[in-house]
RNA sequence: GGCCCCGUAGCUCAGCUGGAUAGAGCAGCAGCCUUCUAAGCUGUUGGUCGCAGGUUCGAGUCCUGCCGGGGUCGCCA
């Protein structure tokens, strides 16, 4: 139930009964036509831009066909009032009972409140973190993780088919140096002193019980084999380990994926490379060619050379890309483009990738490619998100790679806890970079967002235990409809009407891909309710609970139960508690 | 040098895909206050939306060109 789109739809019958013979030729720009809550509340309840979208296709000036709209609209029993305003705004007010009803619906449709099918169903692949099976996963890796996660809930509630898929960079060099760095921790659990560990090789002692793993299951069998031998075995078995490692990092930020797709499952003699390469080329869509040198500095190496190029500049690209290494190998691209291959046979048509903002350079050509083997069908979206710089008590944390003294995602989530690392790393738009401080987001503090919300959510609760003992156990159950007639105060009426947007929310939060939109929401809402609460300090007439009268007591804790319910649906979307209780 | 992102109040950021007089929190200023268990509260100052053009009824939002900051730039993943 989406107040804002029911009203759309009445804006559009009355467009449609003044429309005459015109009828066709305005419904082509009918879809410019909102119905959205007025920035400055003193205008209304509801704004319309028709009469100005609309009055070139009417003939008419924008002031007068708001009026034939208004007229229209003033029929309609919900509408109290409708005003024309600047150059042809249609402003609405609409009644009290409108409100009324629709907080005493929401209550009835409880957690489903705000889901929508906007998504259609449509096939929806979210491919996040993605991270290389190589170590336990690093603060660098949280943000997309928990926003990948948290947009993937929202697609869901929006209406849309969603996969969670992670793409396991299980091939290539990484993961054979990952194979030979376990390997020095196996010839080390077998006793050898394999003093430093060369330049190169993954230094983390995190692979030791890898290695010893291996000497338990193999003696010292591999010391005897040669590398060709035991590299496919040490590397199957390292990269099983780091995965399992990293699910278990995801598993304490609470977050799962449906599919985890092998790179490695792509490559081989006739394997999805292959047959996709063979495709492309009877398209006429590969070649061999020269690729000219990047502008601007020439890199050291750079050798001209023909090379296997893929034709993605008639798709958007920059430059061809090669598709074939000098060792003639697959590139990384070429995977890529079988995966794509295989995610367009998978039926998906919205293909939504979060990458790190150094992976920029790669957004138009993956939407080259999904071009080139969809026929344009599958939409391809890159999100991209910024980095966080991490604080304590306002310094920044140095982090050296080089020294591998980087901080984990679980070092993170371990001190903080889930719900600040995942609210924080949603309370800012992605493409934005993030300053994170460990002191202020434990903080017990309006400054803290986390706090302040969850704090808002407690005091629902806490506002309702309070009734029920002051009461008696007669609260719970749903308010009477005399009950909810007496919500009459601006401030509660003003609650309702917040709490009513929140369909709308989900919906552009959703179609733009931007779950920063609930957790902003979700803070505007708390700062609304403390704002209330704080009237009743002042003015005990505005409590929610009335201790004479039973009536408007109810009333206020239905309003109350649905601004908890708002809450807790918009906190269980960014993946975050809503306690009961913060002591 | 090419491409991508960012530039909004002193600071940190929103701005709902083009709408009305550009918002919030912090800081500043002026008052009030000890709680329906809870973060003290209320009011208020502060803006050439980086700059210059353009598109149209209307631009922080779209287009072009500059300025400043960040990222990235054949075969690494």
């Amino acid at each position: 139930m989406n107040l804002f789109s029911i009203f759309l739809g009445r804006v559009h019958a009355a467009i449609h009964d003044i429309a005459g013979d015109r009828a066709d030729a305005i419904a082509l720009h009918l879809s410019r036509v909102v119905v959205e809550p007025p920035r400055d509340a003193s205008h209304g309840d509801m704004a319309t831009n028709a009469a100005m979208v609309l009055a070139k296709e009417f003939g008419a000036k924008p002031r007068d066909l708001a009026e034939a709209l208004a007229a229209k609209l003033r029929e309609d029993p919900d509408v109290a009032a409708v005003e024309i305003a600047g150059p042809g705004f249609i402003n609405l007010r609409l009644r009290e009972a409108v409100w009324i009803d629709a907080l005493a619906s929401m209550l009835g449709a409880g957690p489903e409140f705000g889901r929508s099918q906007i998504g259609q169903n449509r096939a929806t692949n979210v491919e996040y973190v993605s991270a290389n099976p190589t170590g336990p996963m690093h603060v660098g890796h949280c943000r997309g993780a928990v926003f990948g996660d948290a947009l993937a809930n929202l697609l869901q509630f929006a209406g849309y088919d969603v996969t969670r898929e992670y793409y396991v960079n299980d091939a290539g060099a990484q993961v054979d140096v990952l194979a030979r760095s376990v390997y020095l921790r196996y010839r080390e659990a077998l006793g050898e002193d394999i003093g430093a560990i060369p330049e190169g090789l993954y230094p983390g002692d995190y692979l030791s019980p890898v290695g010893k793993a291996l000497a338990d299951l193999y003696g010292d069998t591999l010391l005897k084999k040669s590398e060709a031998e035991w590299l496919p075995m040490v590397r199957a078995a390292a990269i099983e380990e780091m995965l399992a490692v990293i699910k278990d990092d995801l598993a304490a930020l609470d977050i799962r994926h449906d599919v985890f797709f092998s790179e490695a499952s792509l490559q081989g003699q006739g394997g999805a490379v292959d047959t996709t390469l063979d495709q492309l080329r009877k398209a006429g869509l590969v070649y061999e060619g020269r690729l000219p040198p990047p502008k601007g500095q020439l890199p050291e190496d750079w050798e001209d050379r023909e090379q296997t190029l893929f034709k993605t500049e008639q798709f958007g690209d920059d430059t061809d890309r090669p598709l074939v290494k000098s060792d003639c190998s697959y590139t990384y691209f070429a995977s890529d483009v079988a995966y794509m291959k295989d995610k367009i046979g998978r039926g998906f048509e919205e293909l939504i990738f979060v990458l790190g903002a150094d992976h920029g350079g790669y957004v138009k050509r993956l939407e080259a490619v999904a071009a080139a083997l969809s026929g344009g069908k599958a939409h391809v979206d890159v999100k991209l998100v910024q980095l966080v710089r991490l604080f304590r008590a306002g310094e920044p944390v140095k982090m050296s790679k080089r020294a591998g003294d980087f901080v984990t995602l679980r070092e993170v989530v371990d001190e903080v806890g889930r719900d600040a690392v995942r609210f924080m790393m949603l309370f800012r738009k992605n493409d934005a970079v993030l300053d994170f401080d460990f002191a202020k987001v434990v903080e017990q503090s309006r400054e803290n967002p986390v706090f302040y919300v969850q704090y808002a959510y407690a005091r629902t609760q806490s506002v309702l235990r309070n009734a029920a003992e002051s009461l008696g156990g007669d609260v719970g159950g749903p308010a009477s409809a005399d009950a909810l007639a007496r919500l009459s105060d601006a401030g509660e009426i003003g609650l309702i009407r917040k709490l009513a947007e929140f369909p709308r929310i989900v919906e552009s939060a959703a179609q733009a891909h931007e779950p920063h939109r609930i957790a902003f929401y979700l803070h505007e809402l708390a700062s609304d309710l403390h704002h209330h609460w704080n009237r009743g300090n002042d003015n005990p007439g505005l409590r929610f609970v009335v201790a004479d009268d039973p009536q408007a007591t109810n009333g206020r804790l239905a309003l109350v139960r649905g601004v908890a319910l708002v809450l807790s649906t918009g906190l269980r979307l960014l993946g975050v508690a809503a306690p009961a209780e913060m002591r």
